[in-house]
This record gives structure tokens, C-alpha cells and sequence, in this order.
DNA sequence: AATAGCAGCAACCGCAAGAGC
DNA sequence: GGCTCTTGCGGTTGCTGCTAT
């Protein structure tokens, strides 16, 4: 017996959501909390499938969404995060407060994904085209788009108890007993709820602002380092509960950015011998004092 | 002013992992 | 251990608005 589909699809609104559908699944959540997917179209009276309201929730409707156009900062900590797990759009979303899966996998697809080939032609500047050369382009670019970076060959699998850890962010922060109006006009603004404690990347960011090095920061010593029983520092016992009840990093998480740990590697690296013993063990140290 | 092409983004799809029985 | 269900993730699609011609 194979696997049954997530709706009948028959008579199953899709496309883009309406204000009232998405009053009714705010309402919902609201007062039921989230989960139950598969039920909750049935039970709330939604005629959508339960995929596609969860995926409403998370990436439009859900309290801590911060919307609006990603600042650099933000950029340059997805670049970073990128070169160091790859198309883990999850995980990147998940050190980026507010930010969804979906809206930096959009913002890396459209904007990034350019720079990180080293494409600086601006979009006025190619405009000048025949319609041949133009229909042309967009074959080649969709031939472009499926060639992996050389960085996203070398992440590898055994990366996924690391990224366990990394993975602080708490999505069950709904506040129960609003009502929905109350609830858009909160939201429009500012989050319903505090952002949960995740690491202020900007302000280390702006210490640092160039990218890492060329040389491939994960190929190099990440995922070597991950085979290792050092990786158990950084399971979940490096976390804990916060005061508010959710799940945090250690204090000293908050205090230091992830992406030092390249930057103060790279600053004592001995170049000639990238591979030595001794650099391994010096960002195993980077690690540790990281993370203590 | 009309049209074609492009970029951005919301939404969909398929797959896989994990939980529960 | 195997099956089903639920959830989450990443890739892809298609709609919409903007811009260039």
C-alpha cells in the first residue's frame, strides 16, 4: 500500500490566500496552538489542504515574522552561513530572528546566488538584447541554477547532529486568546511575542565584514572536524531552557557570533599546511572556547 | 500605449525522517 | 520490525508587478 496524499485535492482552494482564510487559520492557531496539520483545514473550517496552511503559517502569518527587505547585515550572515551548511535553508533561517526558510531561500535564489558566482551585471545593463538572446537566457539560466556551488558539493551528511545543535529556534511562541484583529494590528508592526534569544549577528558582523576567505571554510576542517568525537561538544548539552521556558543557547552563544569562529581561525591558520594536524586541533579550540 | 521579458516571491510538490501503533 | 501518519525540508512552479523596448 503506498502513501496516502496529504488531501483529496478534489474542491481544495490553492493558490494565493485570502484575508478571511487567513483570519480563519489565525483564529485557529490562536486558540488551538499549532500542530495537527493534516486535521486542521477539517476542524477550522478551512477548505485548504493542511500542507499548504502550515506553510502559510510558518512563512507569512506566524507572530515572529519580520518582514521587509533583508539588510546587509543579514545578507552578509546568510552568505556566511551558505558557505558554511549549504542549501540548509532551515538552519540559516534559524540564526536569522524573524526571517522564514522560504524568504532566504527566495532572497539566495534571486539576489545571492549572483554575487556568489561573482556576477556584478547589474539587470539594466543586460537588458540590451535581441528577443533570440533573451529567450535564450533563460534556458541558460535554468541549466545555471541546477550546477552546484563547488561549497555546497562538500557539506556533507554527517553535518546533521551539528545542525541539531545549531538549531535553537523555537517556532511555538504563540500567544493564546488574541483575536485575530488584534493580532494583524499587533503584527504589522511589531512581533506579538520576543524574539526568542538567538545570537546578535549584526553587531559581530559589522566588526567583520569581509566575507570568508576563498578557501573553503567546510571542506576544509567542518566536516573533517564533525567525524571526530569533538562534535560532541556540541550536542545538546550546550543548551538549556531559558527563564521564559524556551530553549536557548548558552549565554556565551548569545555573546558570540558562529561566524568568529572561522574569522579568529583564519586570523591564526598556518596557510602553507592547511590540512596539519595542528590546524585542526587549533579550530577544534575555536570550538571549544566557543562554546564553553 | 502596448507588449515582452524579467525579477521577486508566495505557494505547491515530492521526498524523507521520525513518531506512534 | 514493519506499516502508516505527520511533519519538515528543499526544489520548483507560476503569478504579479516592474522595466525595457
Amino acid at each position: 500500500m503506498g502513501r496516502s496524499p496529504c488531501c483529496s485535492k478534489v474542491g481544495i482552494n490553492t493558490g494565493a490566500w485570502t484575508t478571511a482564510e487567513d483570519k480563519t487559520l489565525i483564529d485557529y492557531i490562536l486558540l488551538h496552538g499549532e500542530g495537527r496539520w493534516r486535521n486542521l483545514p477539517k476542524t477550522a473550517g478551512l477548505n485548504r489542504c493542511g500542507k499548504s496552511c502550515r506553510l502559510r503559517w510558518l512563512n507569512y502569518l506566524r507572530p515572529d515574522i519580520k518582514r521587509g527587505n533583508i539588510s546587509d547585515d543579514e545578507e552578509d550572515l546568510i552568505i556566511r552561513l551558505h558557505k558554511l551548511l549549504g542549501n540548509r535553508w532551515s538552519l540559516i533561517a534559524g540564526r536569522l530572528p524573524g526571517r522564514t526558510d522560504n524568504e532566504i531561500k527566495n532572497y539566495w535564489n534571486t539576489t545571492l546566488r549572483k554575487k556568489a558566482r561573482g556576477d556584478h551585471t547589474s539587470p539594466s545593463t543586460s537588458s540590451s538584447k535581441s528577443p533570440t538572446k533573451q529567450c535564450n537566457k533563460k534556458k541558460i539560466k535554468k541549466k545555471l541554477d541546477k550546477v552546484e556551488l563547488p561549497h555546497q558539493q562538500n557539506v556533507e551528511s554527517n553535518v546533521s547532529h551539528v545542525v541539531k545543535a545549531l538549531d535553537c529556534s523555537d517556532h511555538s511562541l504563540v500567544t493564546p486568546n488574541k483575536s485575530s484583529d488584534q493580532y494583524i494590528k499587533e503584527t504589522s508592526t511589531e512581533p506579538l511575542v520576543q524574539q526568542p534569544s538567538t545570537p546578535n549577528h549584526n553587531s559581530t558582523i559589522n566588526q567583520s565584514p569581509d566575507l570568508v576567505p576563498d578557501i573553503d571554510f567546510s571542506n576544509i576542517c567542518f566536516t573533517e572536524l564533525l567525524d571526530s568525537e569533538i562534535s560532541g561538544l556540541l550536542g545538546p548539552d550546550n543548551f538549556r531552557h531559558d527563564e521564559m521556558g524556551e530553549y536557548a543557547p548558552r549565554s556565551s552563544f548569545s555573546e558570540k557570533s558562529i561566524m568568529e569562529i572561522p574569522e579568529e581561525f583564519w586570523s591564526t591558520v598556518d596557510e602553507h599546511n592547511l590540512y596539519s594536524n595542528s590546524n585542526y586541533l587549533y579550530f577544534a579550540d575555536c570550538i571549544a572556547d566557543w562554546l564553553v
